[in-house]
Order: structure tokens, then sequence, then C-alpha cells
DNA sequence: TACGGTCTTGAAACCGGTTACATAGGGGCG
DNA sequence: CGCCCCTATGTAACCGGTTTCAAGACCGTA
């Protein structure tokens, strides 16, 4: 394997400069820069990563840390996939991979900030499921940079991001109100958790501001025979709503099948509108209005937050709120 | 930070010692290993991956070529997230990253070769669109320990994992004789890749053996779009088929929107099976009667046949074919 | 008592980079 | 001409581990 030296003695330079040719291109001659990497596109020379980290105690590695394990064993973030492909590419432009951070093996309260540690890992992205792991937070008091996605994640080096959530809320009562709903219900998440909260206040407060009252609130947890059960529970109230916000697509789905087994058309009988706008919601019939997150926009906030942090750790960064927008089909 | 000289100094032994009670600590006497352990956990020693890495040329990390940017730009593998979680579980029960390569910045044919090589990844898994990228090949020739997913990848250190597509178009074909169906047509993959030809070929298999024809088989190109427009093209036949297989869920799913804009019910006008078990099969009215493919079985064995590879690179490793299962829903 | 073997440990080289510091050469200016 | 500054480069220490080799301690045996 070729190595620096190895570079250095083909061209008659020291190692310093070789390390300067790729490093600090500016301080070298015009001529020595052209030698050098000539003869280390001859040789097939590639800078050791793992040798530039130890002497640097940069990785040029964003860690993921996804919990998949604990909890829920199957959860599912809605548009991981998306946030993924949108957090790559942008990371990747700028030179950086991710690495998906296993939690080290032997327990404890820093089973990440281990990983993160021995791995001189530049920064951290952290996809949870809402709740606060003792193990995440404790990377913010460790001072490790860190992107928290739909979760509050607030410390030294910290920073969040997140879809407006109760402006979601909001868009989502305006248009069932412009739609002429009277009674109108909701099917919020589970409550602890941010998204859940913020989605039901946005949707309440513009509610409220029209002169309206709830028609019912029960809890789901995202998932689909949640949305189901309660819309069941909604449809045998007396009057029953004319429409109904599920904070979650999934358990607007599990709702609408519900409103089917009722026998009640959609949206004649009942209106139903979702949020987060997954896959599923432009393909089941008749189409689920919803309030779409900016699933790209997401992935490369996060990036960019985190890459920012990278070069300057001592501002702390605003979170950042990114729109939604409502998608009208065929539910309401 | 404390490094292994630190510890070595405070427990009065040296370095050679503390990195053996890391490494083979069944060579040193129970005391000293004691002794040690107990001031690594005192001053929060953990061992530098970087320099470990530099030294052993091992890295622990297993790479991840997931082509996210050039092709079709959106293009989405079907279950991603289930076969990354299980991949992710299993490498990390033997202390395994995994690493999403970022494709080195400068072009050519190599790379991924040189993020490889950069890094002192220990192994690939590659997942990919079922085409065959040169950047993708070169890990092959170079003799990288290679897991490819939905994609014949062969070489020295290489092997891959798929389903039975065969089988499943075999399954496929049974159920929809079984039911009574004699005029039956499938719409393919694009057919170039492997998981089209293999599903066309199993499914034909069973139809001649059953003495039928195949009643038209337009080729889709995996997306919705391209199910629908193709099951409009099928519809429009006189007679018409009773029964479609969609080799994909997702031309499925645009295969039953073509159906009911065209007044037809199913499954009483027409059935329709399709294949990969997506989430949304379960959801989508009437439920996609579909070959499913073990996600988590997918990614399981990618990390035992990565894993098996690293411990002894030289004896070649066999393809794993896992079986298909057939999943009756309502559309057939 | 001398010898060989086993067990445990230490010294030091090595992995492949970066960087602080020193140095040499060239140009501008008083 | 002498001095100073600036640019380009080299020397060598350092990052934090692993591993080869040698050596000391202790045992049993002839």
């Amino acid at each position: 394997m070729s190595s620096i030296r190895e570079v250095a003695r083909r061209s008659g330079v020291s190692v310093a400069t070789v390390s300067r040719v790729f490093n600090t291109p500016e301080v070298v001659s015009q001529q020595t820069r052209q030698l050098v990497l000539d003869v280390a596109a001859e040789i097939g020379y590639l800078p050791n990563e793992s040798a530039r980290t130890l002497a640097t105690k940069k990785s040029n590695m964003v860690g993921l840390v996804w919990d998949t394990d604990h909890r829920r064993p199957g959860w599912r973030h809605p548009f991981l996939q998306d946030i993924l492909v949108a957090l790559k590419s942008a990371l990747s432009a700028h030179g950086l991979h991710l690495l998906m951070l296993a939690p080290d093996q032997s327990p404890g309260q820093s089973r990440f900030l281990r990983a993160v540690q021995r791995h001189n890992v530049d920064g951290v992205v952290i996809i949870d499921n809402g709740s606060r792991d003792p193990a995440v937070l404790a990377l913010a008091d460790a001072g490790v940079p860190c992107v928290a996605l739909d979760l509050r994640f607030t410390g030294p080096a910290c920073t969040y991001i997140t879809s407006d959530n109760a402006g979601g809320g909001r868009l989502a009562a305006q248009h069932l109100i412009e739609r002429g709903h009277r009674r109108i219900a909701t099917i919020t998440g589970p409550l602890p958790t941010y998204p859940a909260v913020e989605r039901l206040e946005g949707f309440c407060q513009v509610l409220s501001e029209a002169g309206l009252e709830l028609a019912g609130s029960p809890a789901g947890d995202w998932y689909l025979e949640s949305g189901y059960t309660a819309m069941k529970e909604l449809l045998s109230t007396d009057p029953r709503p004319t429409a109904v916000f599920a904070a979650g697509d999934e358990m607007a789905v599990g709702a609408l099948r519900a409103a089917d087994e009722a026998g009640l058309r959609v949206p004649a009988d009942v209106a139903i509108v979702g949020f987060d706008d997954i896959e599923v919601a432009a393909l089941i019939p008749p189409g689920l209005t919803t309030v779409a997150q900016d699933k790209t926009g997401i992935g490369t906030a996060a990036a960019e937050s985190i890459m920012s942090m990278l070069t300057d750790a001592t501002t702390p960064l605003a979170p950042i709120i990114l729109p939604t927008s409502l998608i009208i089909r065929g539910s309401s």
C-alpha cells in the first residue's frame, strides 16, 4: 500500500510537503505541487483516513443515531428513506460520510457517547421516536454537535429540525372549516410527544378562533390500528363529527377503513385529513388529503446544520422549523 | 483524553499489557487483568478506533453502497428500512458499524473503491438498482468482500442475497390457476433486470405446465404509473384477462387503479396479484394479494454473509436464495 | 544443580498521517 | 551592502494503538 512517505521519496520532497499538497495546496509552489500530484496519481496514492483522523481528531464522519432496537420493535420512521437520501447527498457533496452508530456493547447511559468517542465522529444526527433516551441525551451533555429530527433537543452544541407542526394543524383546521364543516374532531398522536401536542394546539387554535369546539379528540399512537379504533369511537357519538383530522397518515388510513366499514362515504359523509404525506396517502382511494412535511428539506437542513456546527462549534444554532403544506386529495 | 499509555502508567504496567487486556485477555494473568480493567473503568478509557484501524488495517466497519444519486433520481428500494434495521442490528451484535459510503469526489471507475480503501472498510453491502455500475464492479475486482442484494454479483470474495424470484412467480401462477382463472396476463418489470426475468420465467413455467398461454405481458418499470398504463393496455384487449400478475406491488397498485377506473370490480371481474409485500399492500382496499419477500431475512443474511467473509475470506460463499410466500388478501 | 518449557510481561518498532518549529533562499528597502 | 520579511521546504515529534521479539520468573525433571 502506498503511503505518504513513498510519495515523498519518489518525488524527492519531504512528507510534510506531500501532506501540504493535499491539505493546504496554496502554500506549496506550483511546480512542486504538480510534481507531487503526478507522482501520487501514478502510484495511486490515497491518504489513509484513519491516520488522518488519529492526527487531527476529525474523522469526516457524521454519526447517525437511529434507534431501532429497543422500544416498540418495529417502529418505522414514516419517511426515513427520503431523509436519508437528502442527508446523505448533502453530506457527500462536502466529503462527509455517514456512520450508522451501533450503540456500544456494554450498557449504560453512554452507549452512544462511547461509540462517538471511539470513532472520533465529528457530529451526530439523531432520528428518534420522540421520547428522550438518556443515552441520547448524554451526547448533548458531552458537547457533541448534535442535530435532532422531530425532537426538541437542546444543549450547548445542539439544535433540531422539525416541521411546523402547529402550522400544519392550523392548515388542516382552516381547510375543514372552509369546506363548511362545523362538527370537527381529531385523532391525536401520543400526547406527551411534541409533534402530537403541537399539531393539536394549532388545530384547536383555529377552531376556537372560528368559535368551534372540538367534537372529540381520542388519542392514538401513530399506528394504523389506533386510528381505526379512535375513528370507531368517534363515529359512535351522536351527532357524529362530519370531519376528522388524524394527526398522522397511518392513523388516517385506519380512520378511512373504519369509515368504510361503517358504511360511510368519504368525503360525502365524513371528511378525513391526515398529516405527513406518506407514500400511501396518494395511493389509497379516494386519495388522502394531508398536511405534507418537507422530507427532503428536513434531510438537507439536517446536513447543513451539522456542517455549520462543524465549521463553527461556538455560535449556537437556531432550530429550523420547516413549513408544511396542505395537499388536497379526495378524502375532504 | 485518556490514552492507553495513561492507563499503563496508572496501573504500573506496560502499554503492551494494557493492549492485551482488551484484545487477548486470556494471555494476561488474572490479577493484572483486573487491575487494568479497574483503572480503565475509573478514568473512562476507551480504545481509539482510528489508532486501532491504523495498526491492524481492520476498521470494524462495513460499507453500505447505496446508490442514491445518479440514475432515476428518486428511486426507492421498496423496503430499504426493513433491510437496514435487520442489517444494522445483526452487525451491531458483533460490534460492527455500518458506514454509508459517499462515493469519492473525483469521478472515475473507482469512486467507491477509493472510499473503501481510504477508510479501511472491511467489507461492503451493495444495495443497487439491478443494473451494473462499473464503479461498483470495481469493488469486486479489487477483492473487497462484497454482498449484493437483488443483484447477481460474483467475484473472488463476492456473493449475493436474493429472494426466490422464480419460485415467487410460480406461487403467483399456481394461486391464480387454483382460483380457476384461464386467461391470465402479467405485467413484468424492466426486462434486462434479473428479478423481472426470473419472476416472469417462474410464472410462465407453471402456466405452460397447466397448458395455458400468457394473455399478454406488457413491461413496466416497477413504478405505479407503468402498472397503470400496462393494465389499461391489458384491459383493452378482447377478451380481456381475468387475472393479472404484476411483478411488483407498486405496479399492482397502479393496476388496481386502472381496473377501478374501468369500472371493474376486483377480484370479481379481474384478480390482481403483486410481488414484494410493501406496506401499502395491506392498507389498500381490497387488500393486495402478493408474493412476500422476507425483508428481515434478507438483511440478516446479508449481515451473516459479510461477517463470514470477514472471518474467512478464502472460501467462496454460495449465494443465498430466500423463499417467498404468498399472502392472500382481497384482490384475488 | 542444571536444563528446558510455560507463563507473563516489557521494550521498541511500526501503522500513516499532521504540524510546530527551524531553516534556507530571494526580494525590497534604507 | 546589510537587514528584514516572506515564501517554500524540511526535520522531527506526535496522535494512540498493535505486535514482534526478548527476557525474567517459576515449574518440574533428570
